[in-house]
RNA sequence: UGGGGUAUCGCCAAGUGGUAAGGCAACUGGUUUUGGUCCAGUCAUUCGGGGGUUCGAGUCCCUCUACCCCAUCCA
């Protein structure tokens, strides 16, 4: 694990070194409400990954809180799915349910704190009691009711006196409060459905933002990771915990990222939809994003965590390229999968000068895969070759088989085509060739140099087999909806050939047809009578890439020479239309007078005056610190750039320092006693512990050194210590300069006058 | 529109005032009995735009812009 940490992990690992928890405890909380996919795979590398990196415990948790939605076996397939993804969650499956009884105390507690009400309004008018984003919202008359009356109402509804929609429990927050989200959220509905788990036992249940928090507080969660769209109802998840006054360990929410990927969409609804229309075969179709489907595809466990883990954790809304996953499992099956032959487009080849048949050895693995394994090969006088791998009349660059280019049969030998024979509509029906007897792979004493080595199966010995070519499940980036769909993303092959230890002797799952690609036997519909095969991925393919460009460029010349886009239009073009300035509303009256003042008396630059002019409070400490004697420049940007920052989570009167200071520390300043980077770091202590700017300067040593006799020899030592720094500096490379001066001002602990050392490295560097 | 977020290479993503990491993709060249793998190399004078602070800014301040989330008795 001496990896870079993203995010989460710095968070939970400085959680741990402070003594906050003893012990990580994460959670993976999916609603069994649908197949996972490889979004979920995110957050389940994500949660148990942690766990596990820091030696802590990770549950699984089925959030089902809802039971019209939710079904057993989408919690069997969310269990499978992390199974197969190697993890296993600490204790038994946990879920919500587990919970009601417990949780239906917190909400009785809740309203015997006042904190919590029945609400009968209806939905429409709870809808359009709620306000909108930019409204406030109104409270419910039935606010007002007694605690008496919420606790009678909220057990009679546990009892069923009631009908779905009559009451709901609702937390009494603030229904003006510009998060939306806390504007008296809804703890509890009634909903006479059937639990998958419950049963008939409960006709109230509880809404997630309640139910989760809580969930994680009585399981010792420690960290509750979520995806970002419930960044806004992480203010409920800690008022519901505060209110309740739960002791530690408390669990706190983080949000990341979730997983999108191109080519393809990951919504639940859309996949749903692929279903139900039969634009797939099923949720485990494998051109789904689902686990399902991927597993069934053939895609490895490890590859798919090795793709979670390699694309990182962060807060920016992105889309992964699908070409990353690929990467994935080809990385992964690359030194683990057998090779072996297999002809997608069969053309039969009759070797006339050979005779008889024989077995070749063949190993399993090509020279850098350190595996052993080897099958007998039968060889004989008929064969069949990949139609592409022959061409009458080649495109230029072509390596493989021709009328004037002989090519090696791979583990065999080599042939060379002596006849093309044909159909009466000009199709190629057979290859009459000949081989090399002293050609034969490993013992090749001909001489012959060929460009390339192609696959071929045995006519009388191989089997015949389906192959399912997969391509992505959409042709544009972006899907929008079922006009979307990629037309070709799936290919049949029926008539493919396999070689016999495919069949016979079945070495491995997963197989690499050479030069084609990954290949898994279809868990479904695969038998050893009728063999079918998925494609997970193909090579790479830089011949097809190459001819591609070049059919596609000779086709542009030919039709006529279009206009080149000129270099870094597209940069430009960027930078025109983002870099407009936005209209800043213009100062009143007095603002101006301020403005005005500041700058003709004080001296201010246009862009202090202004904010000061415009900002009161900002300006009452600006004015409060020239009273001191402070010099109005330093302390202007002193107060514009440090203070404005702490006032940004702070108000005036919090902060733990004063204008006199202030004013002291731009003093020290201007009479150069401390640098403008010493300054800050005073700064920074000044607000932590409200130190007067001098005792801090004195406590820490923090003078500023300007005698050039002290920093000299720094320089020396600096110089000395990076001498290829030093010849890269000479050589040209200007950046280097700020590497210098930090070096030396890190050498001297910041003190270090950096105008001076500046000019002394420039002498020193020559 | 009020609030909450996010912007660093074609795609992900490190980076917490001192030389813009890494992976994917792409592109050279080498090795190769897979046009695979592997190896060597190239690929951000610049971090959404503009200003400011600083000897020095992707990082601090101001401002503008774009995108995402929130007005389900869903999660």
């Amino acid at each position: 694990m001496e990896k870079k940490k993203d995010f989460l992990r710095a968070i939970v690992e400085e959680d741990l070194a402070s003594g906050k928890y003893e012990e990580v405890v994460t959670r993976f909380p999916p609603e069994p409400n649908g197949f996972p996919h490889i979004g979920h795979a995110k957050a389940i590398t994500i949660n148990f990954g942690i766990a596990r990196d820091f030696g802590g415990r990770c549950h699984l948790r089925m959030d089902d809180t809802n039971p019209v939605t939710e079904e057993e076996k989408y919690a069997k397939a969310i269990e499978d799915a992390v199974r197969w993804l190697g993890y296993e969650w600490d204790g038994p499956v946990r879920h919500t349910s587990d919970y009601f009884e417990r949780l239906y105390h917190y909400a009785v507690e809740l309203i015997q704190m006042g904190k919590a009400y029945v609400d009968s309004l209806s939905e429409e008018e709870i809808r359009e009691y709620r306000g909108t984003v930019t409204e406030p919202g109104r409270r419910s008359r039935y606010a007002e009711r007694s605690v008496e009356e919420n606790l009678d109402l909220f057990e009679r509804m546990r009892k069923g006196e009631f009908k779905d929609g009559e009451h709901v429990l609702r937390a009494k927050i603030d229904m003006s409060s510009p998060n939306m989200q806390l504007r008296d959220p809804l703890l509890y509905r009634i909903r006479h459905a059937r639990h998958m788990r419950t049963g008939d036992e409960w006709c109230i249940y509880p809404m997630y933002d309640f139910a989760h928090c809580l969930s994680d507080y009585i399981e010792g969660i420690t960290h509750s990771f979520c995806t970002l769209e419930f960044e806004n109802n992480r203010a409920i998840y800690d008022w519901i915990l505060d209110t309740l006054r739960l002791g530690p360990p408390r669990p706190y929410q983080y949000e990341f990222a979730r997983l999108n990927m191109n080519y393809t969409v990951m919504s639940k609804r859309k996949l749903k939809e692929l279903v139900d229309s039969g634009k797939v075969s099923g949720w485990d179709d494998p051109r789904m994003p689902t686990i399902a489907g991927y597993r069934r595809r053939g895609y490895t466990p490890e590859s798919i965590v090795n793709f979670c883990n390699a694309i990182g954790i962060s807060k920016a809304n992105s889309v992964v390229d699908v070409a990353q996953l690929e990467h994935a499992i080809r990385d992964d099956l690359n030194p683990k999968a057998p090779r072996v032959m297999c002809v997608l487009d069969p053309l039969k080849v009759v070797i006339e000068n050979y005779e008889g048949s024989e077995e070749l050895e063949a190993s399993y693995y090509p020279h850098d895969v350190p595996k052993e394994g080897f099958r007998k090969l039968p060889f004989s006088r008929e064969i069949y070759i990949e139609r592409e791998d022959f061409s009458e009349h080649p495109p230029k660059g072509y390596y493989r088989l021709t009328p004037d280019q002989p090519v090696r049969l791979r583990h065999a030998y080599i042939i060379r085509c002596k006849e093309v024979i044909k159909d009466e509509e000009g199709r190629i029906t057979e290859i009459r060739a000949e081989y090399y007897p002293d050609s034969k792979s490993g013992a090749d004493t001909s001489g012959i140099k060929v460009r390339s080595a192609i696959q071929w199966v045995d006519a009388a010995t191989g089997y015949r087999a389906e192959v399912r070519l997969y391509d992505r499940l959409f042709r544009v980036e972006n899907p929008q909806g079922p006009e979307d769909l990629n037309p070709d993303s799936l290919r049949i092959v029926q008539g493919a050939l396999v070689e016999r230890a495919v069949i016979e002797e079945k070495p491995d799952e997963r197989f690499q047809f050479e030069r084609q690609g990954y290949f898994y036997p279809d868990p479904v519909d695969s038998s050893d009578e009728h063999p079918v095969f998925n494609r997970i991925v193909s090579l790479k393919d830089s011949w097809a890439k190459k001819s591609k460009k070049e059919e596609k460029s000779t086709k542009e010349t030919a039709a006529k020479a279009t206009q080149p886009k000129p270099e870094g239009a597209k940069k430009e073009e960027r930078k025109e239309s983002s870099g407009g300035e936005g209209r800043v509303a213009p100062l009143d009256e007095a603002q101006r007078r301020i403005f005005d003042r500041y700058r003709k008396k004080l001296g201010l630059k246009e862009e202090q005056a202004n904010p000061l002019a415009r900002d009161e409070t900002l300006r009452t400490l600006f004015e409060a610190g020239l009273e001191h004697g402070a010099a109005p420049v330093t302390l202007a940007n002193l107060i514009l750039n440090e203070v404005a920052r702490e006032l940004k989570n702070f108000s005036l009167g919090e902060l733990r320092y004063g204008p006199e200071a202030l004013a002291e520390l731009a003093t020290m300043i201007d009479d150069e006693r401390i640098s403008v980077k010493i300054a800050k770091q005073v700064f920074e202590e000044m607000s932590k512990s409200g130190e007067s700017p001098a005792s801090i300067v004195e406590a820490k040593g923090w003078e500023q050194i300007s005698d050039p006799k002290a920093i000299r020899p720094v320089i020396e030592e600096v110089l000395e210590k990076n001498p290829e720094n030093v010849v890269k500096y000479r050589e040209g490379n200007q950046k280097l300069f700020g590497f210098f001066v930090g070096q030396v001002l890190k050498a001297t602990g910041g003190k270090a006058n950096p105008r001076l050392v500046n000019e002394l490295l420039i002498q020193a560097l020559g």
